[in-house]
DNA sequence: GATGAATGAGGGTTCATTCAT
DNA sequence: TATGAATGAACCCTCATTCAT
């Protein structure tokens, strides 16, 4: 935060994506090619805020990273922290979407679940998505905003959603306890500590991640007991 | 991080700690006065860093919250990353032995976890030693001395611990797999989401600890089966 | 010193001569802005420099003097001591040349001393140079690389022409002896007690330059014997 | 200098050496341990001044190779520049009256110089004269009574005595020309910039003084021309 | 007197942000 | 629109000086 205390709230309307009207053409390239520039500072920041954190990460860094210059950064995004906010925005809205639909399903949970693995395996821990649910939690506490955007339209509905999914579950008497609907957090949250793992402790203890995911859902949806 | 990129990994023999040879009365004065003053400082520190990060807190603020001059934390401290370091060891040393005895009890498992959770919830939640974790698992890719401390001499005997914890359990026959002893991190995940809970979502849907654990050991323990 | 014991010992690229090729106009008049800004800087430096001694100098006089922010010395110089080590190079390095290549004349030594203080007072005492000589005998001890640069490529060379130009004119009959070949300092030490003079004892006691040196090399080179 | 701006230029009276009237064994005792802290004080000053220069000797180091408190260095002098000053005094004033007595001499000055060189190697160069002298010309820029009470005292009178010397010599017909006379500095001059290439020089072109002081001095006052 | 812990002003350096080109 | 030089507010750290013991 350093000297960014006044935190502004108001997320900036993304710059790049409002045509001008132009000549046609020209328009249309130029709004790509700034889109392709917006882009390309956002990635540059994810990977610098991943790396360094928020305060840390200079912009100088992403600049060079984005391949642009440093003012160019602020024609795109109000100050370092709307970049921020918006980088957050970007990755996990189409995420909302897909997980909510996914949970929708009336497949058997025990179906479900190694597809589940799969796709978090595939799309959440291999990917850029991971460095951003971690910058969330991390950074999260001093974004107000960022915490609550990320409650409002992605950990609640996605609760919400696992909560129908439960409760389906139980319809369907695949499952006999409510515990799950009303502590869906014991779901994800090995998935959870394994993001935070990977960086701290893989090198002294790497993790199997998929084995580790099996064997949760394997207590939590497997026919046998643990004792 | 910033300029503190060299990373000076040796922590520094605590000053206030060691009494020099005085007048009885006035040298155990002094050092008291010392060791206070140490303690005020870090106490000072870790409300810091929690509230702000490592990067963004200003010694500034740590030296007005302890009730000392900005000078006197280089008394005690050879730097910023040095009083973080310490901050750490000084907080984790005397819990770790604490746990690995209370794993090497023989009490049945159900029994067992109605005081862990206690203890957990009175010991770590509701005290400073959760804002150290949280600091550890947020600034620890950052520091990578103190993330290889936290292993050696936290996690992984603690996890060791627990795996005996769970091999005991198994050869009693309270447990029929050895899921938990592949996978201990299983154990302790919703204690370490339900930190991070805390200061991100809970002024939007509180998380009731004990109730969250509880059903979490229920689960891995209980003798009802989820499905 | 204080923290600049570590003695970077590079010389950093002179960054406002490096043209970038951009367009012809808008490319030149930039390096040109820079090499201004870049000499005002080193012109600052010197005279804060030399009022002050290195330690005691403030970059933010230098700043003021210079006419720019602070942080714009960042941009032409990594930091204070390199800005200092800068400082001696550019304004020694094109003086050199000259001094050995006048010392490889073959004129009668009387006709070209009564030069060489022509020379002397307009080109060195009367300049900047004089505050530079003065700064590499005050502060070169704690500089070893600048006492290094400056006896390898200052004061060696220039020893060794003095001496050349001795050697020939003991060839021409000139000098009887070559104690002035063995002691060429014996040449110039008057000079450069002069340059000490003027700053200490000038206001109590004026020295004569002009006449000072043409005593002293009366002394040396004159057909009149002192005793 | 840097916070040292106001320039006091009260050499406070050397505090030790008065003698508060109290028991008269014990009193004497305590005179003569303060006058032997005040020494070591001063000691430990002028190696620390002379290797860092007045800016950037730290009173630390001073207190801790005197062995003493940096609290006690306040008790007998009143700040870093009085210290600095009383130093300079100190080291000076017992020379001033010896060189002086020696100039009266009526000697021949070929008899008298080889003396002199014996004097100055073994009484100046070989001692801490030689950094007093060092920095009184490094320094004395910026302490304007340092240079005045250097001229008044020392610069002056021996210069004064000198040329007395010089007279006398031309009356006895040892010298013909008055040159010495009008330009006493010639004939110390070869002596200061021994001391300075003695710090810069020295590793790369050692310097033999005694030769170079008797090169000097046959020149000025040997019976042998150059020319 | 003597100590050395404590103070806090100040300096070097960084970096988000601005703006002339 | 894009650049990157320039700015200057902060921040970490140092060290002369003070003061309670």
């Amino acid at each position: 935060m350093a000297r960014n205390t006044k935190t502004k709230e108001t997320v900036s309307t993304a710059k790049g994506q409002v045509e001008k009207a132009g000549s046609l053409n020209e328009g249309g390239a130029r709004a790509k090619r700034a889109a392709e520039r917006r882009a390309a500072i956002l990635h540059a920041a994810l990977e610098e805020f991943a790396a360094s954190g928020y305060a840390a990460a200079r912009l100088d860094d992403v600049a060079k990273r984005a391949g642009v210059a440093k003012g160019t950064i602020y024609l795109y995004f109000a100050d370092k922290e709307t970049l921020f906010r918006e980088l957050i925005h970007m990755e996990l809205t189409p995420v909302v979407g897909v997980l909510i639909h996914a949970a929708q399903t009336d497949v058997p949970l025990r179906a479900f679940t190694s597809q589940l693995i799969e796709v978090f395996v595939r799309e959440v821990f291999g990917t850029r998505r991971r460095d951003v649910i971690r910058l969330i939690i991390t950074e999260g506490p001093r974004f107000p905003t960022i915490a609550e955007f990320y409650y409002r339209d992605v950990v609640g509905p996605v609760l919400e959603a696992v909560r129908g999914l439960m409760r389906r579950a139980i319809e369907r008497g695949e499952l006999k306890s409510d515990v799950l609907v009303r502590f869906p957090q014991l779901i994800v949250s090995p998935a959870i500590v394994a993001i935070f793992w990977n960086g701290l402790f893989d090198r002294f203890e790497p993790l199997d991640l998929r084995a580790l995911l099996q064997a949760h859902f394997d207590i939590l949806f497997g026919d046998g007991r643990l004792s």
